[in-house]
DNA sequence: GCACTTAAGCAACAGCGTTGCTTAAGTAGT
DNA sequence: ACTACTTAAGCAACGCTGTTGCTTAAGTGC
């Protein structure tokens, strides 16, 4: 019988059900991924045989690609390697500046936009005050302006196009916003398609924090892992990146960290109920109990940790970032309590989950906003089941 | 009988990387998007039109496709629809009895070894007492014996594997269990490749209530889509299934949901924390106080709701299976309550989470066993990249 | 300077889904 | 009955994919 195994493609998100693949998806698929190596490699550039060994697929096949990404400019050939006992290795490098691609910070009270290489590097940054609640009109104006500002670098390459966060609740599939605490007249407005129209680029909308999350997941090493982003600032959020890719369930909803509830009959949060980590958090915050907010965080965290075996946590927000050390200290704490307490050895134990700072300071959104473009470039690394070659 | 090797079941994590896709993996994708397309239409069936228009393939590619299926027996023709002015549709369907699959449930205390169809039904059923912590040897002799009686059913079809259900922790990826509780000895020991190598045949290693999650995902009609499976024996774990595939973490450690702590400086548990939902119902239940333990569940099934925006919870394991109108109630409850907190008007509104008893009873477990062997089979229904892409 | 090793490209090839057209098998109108 | 139309499904040719076999390029080591 004919091998009848399964194969997984990256996925573009949002596609309802499964779906056949053809040549062309083939094509994209191994390009994508080629490209999310060259990327990965940075600087130092891969040689063409390392991207064989990496992908699996034959030295010819891999020259066969990279020769369409150089005809494309998306790649280039950058010296060689010293030899190994034989022709030495051409490195190649993905050139970022191929392309750019925009992202759209819209906090509550200020506007950040960026505009990025295919290296997830930013070439222009932006701010503007914003008043979110203030309404559409006015919030558009600005982000037209702001935008308008970053497309007009002179002779810049094409704009692939625009990554907008904005805070939760939304529809990321829908591209439309939800109740927006503060602001209901946001109430499901098509921002998304509203935003493409304007500017007449493609443009994708998601969560604040899933923007973070998948641009910070974008800097670390592994394609593969899975970590957790935190983000305090007026309120409390969680960007999961669960084996190498972003999740955001069903409805967007996923990440709704702040509303787990870690203390039964604890006090009454915003929400309705109580014992909120988030009521906690800023409750600890407004008293200036700094340790007992890290600490309700740090339960959180590990709760996290716990439940869907992370391998990193990552904190980031304004509150975060007004204090560090001592977020991070409380987290840590938390974490390491945790570990102390899964036996020690054995194949199983593990250390503690490492906890740091998010990367990227107060453009961490902005970032990964731009990076909700680039990723569907790059293949989103996630493992793919290798090939049962035929019988 | 083909290339139903060990090889057909590959660690799905570990591999470093992706991994590039050529022509077999294309036909095996949508070979096992098909087959999925057929085991999930049932006794029903499905015409090749409908499979085209579902896979996004042309009608001749599932001509193709489903005429290979036919010639390995794994599809048969099933009669025709009622015409709709014109040619009436020939209907598809999967033939069950076209390959088996084995699933082992190791409980503590007893051990029960099921033989299923293509379709994920038991046709053979077996029990046995079991004292797993009495050992190695011991345990091993006894799962022989009955997967041996399974496997002498006259002239079956090929058995493509045996899928193995422990509980944690435990490594999938290597097929090596952990330090069980009370069973020391356990600790690195390789059962996987030892069943494996007893029985000449591919074998799956996973936790419990991973593969009841898995089991249980088939019997959904989505194939996307998420849900939290809830287990509450002598201990307490999940299993989760994120947009429509069973989510492990990087070590198998997803899904403790028993250690998630709900109330800060709670009651000690035996995993040294306190305040842990486990020791919250464990206690409540000891003391003949179910509504207590049922709600803890429910606010540690809110907090699951919450976090990862899942569909559906389903409960299973002998506690609840006790006393199920007590435990359905209460965590419904908890979900009621959670959901009226979050508005009930405009887009984003979302009704409470649904919560069932899982089917199947004392052998859900062991059916989700089994599916770890048939699941690669039909193509985990993961979504894909959609066709075209160009420049 | 010869043998060897490693890197990469050229050309032919097998196999995938697609396209264009044909055949099969019904319904509906006259 | 007969034609026209609709829908389902297969046959044959095709374009394009990664693969295979071989050749060329460019180093190292004795």
């Amino acid at each position: 019988m004919g091998c009848v195994t399964s194969n997984d493609f990256p996925s573009l998100g949002g596609v309802a059900g499964s779906v056949g693949a053809n040549l062309p998806a083939l094509r994209g698929h191994n390009t994508a991924l080629v490209l999310g190596l060259l990327r990965a490699a940075g600087e130092a550039g891969v040689s063409r045989l390392e991207l064989a060994a990496r992908t699996g697929l034959t030295p010819q096949a891999v020259s066969k690609i990279t020769a369409r990404l150089r005809t494309e400019g998306l790649a280039a050939e950058a010296g060689r390697r010293a030899s190994t006992g034989g022709k030495p290795a051409t490195v190649l490098r993905l050139v970022p500046g191929a392309r750019h691609a925009l992202g759209l910070h819209l906090d509550r009270d200020e506007l950040t936009a960026v505009r990025v290489d295919l290296a997830g590097r930013a070439v222009a940054v932006r701010h503007a005050p914003l008043a979110f609640a203030a309404g559409a009109e006015q919030v558009l104006g600005t982000v037209e302006r702001e935008v308008a500002a970053l497309l007009a670098e002179d002779a810049g390459p094409p704009v692939l196009g625009v990554g907008v966060a904005c805070p939760g609740p939304l529809d990321h599939t829908a591209g439309v916003l939800h109740r927006v605490t503060g602001a209901p007249e946001w109430d499901g407005f098509p921002l998304r398609d509203v935003l493409a129209a304007r500017f007449g680029l493609p443009a994708v909308l998601d969560k604040d924090t899933n923007a973070a999350a998948l641009g910070l997941a974008q800097g670390m090493s592994a394609g593969t892992g899975s970590f957790g982003y935190l983000h305090l600032g007026t309120g409390l959020g969680a960007g999961l990146v669960l084996d190498g890719s972003l999740y955001r369930g069903p409805r967007t909803g996923a990440g709704e960290f702040g509303h787990q509830i870690v203390q039964l009959d604890g006090p009454r949060c915003s929400c309705g109920q109580q014992g909120c980590i988030e009521a906690l958090c800023l409750a600890a915050v407004a008293r200036g109990d700094l340790p007992g907010a890290a600490r309700a965080l740090g339960v959180g965290a590990a709760n996290l940790v716990e439940l869907l075996d992370i391998d990193r946590v990552l904190l980031g927000g304004r509150t975060v970032l007004d204090h560090p050390e001592e977020f991070l200290g409380g987290v840590s704490r938390a974490l390491a309590a945790q570990a102390r307490t899964r036996g020690s050895a054995g194949p199983g134990a593990r250390t503690a989950v490492s906890v740091a700072l998010a990367p990227g300071g107060a453009r961490t959104v902005a970032d990964g906003a731009a990076e909700l473009v680039l990723a569907p470039l790059f293949g989103g690394h996630r493992p793919v089941r290798q090939t049962g070659q035929g019988d």
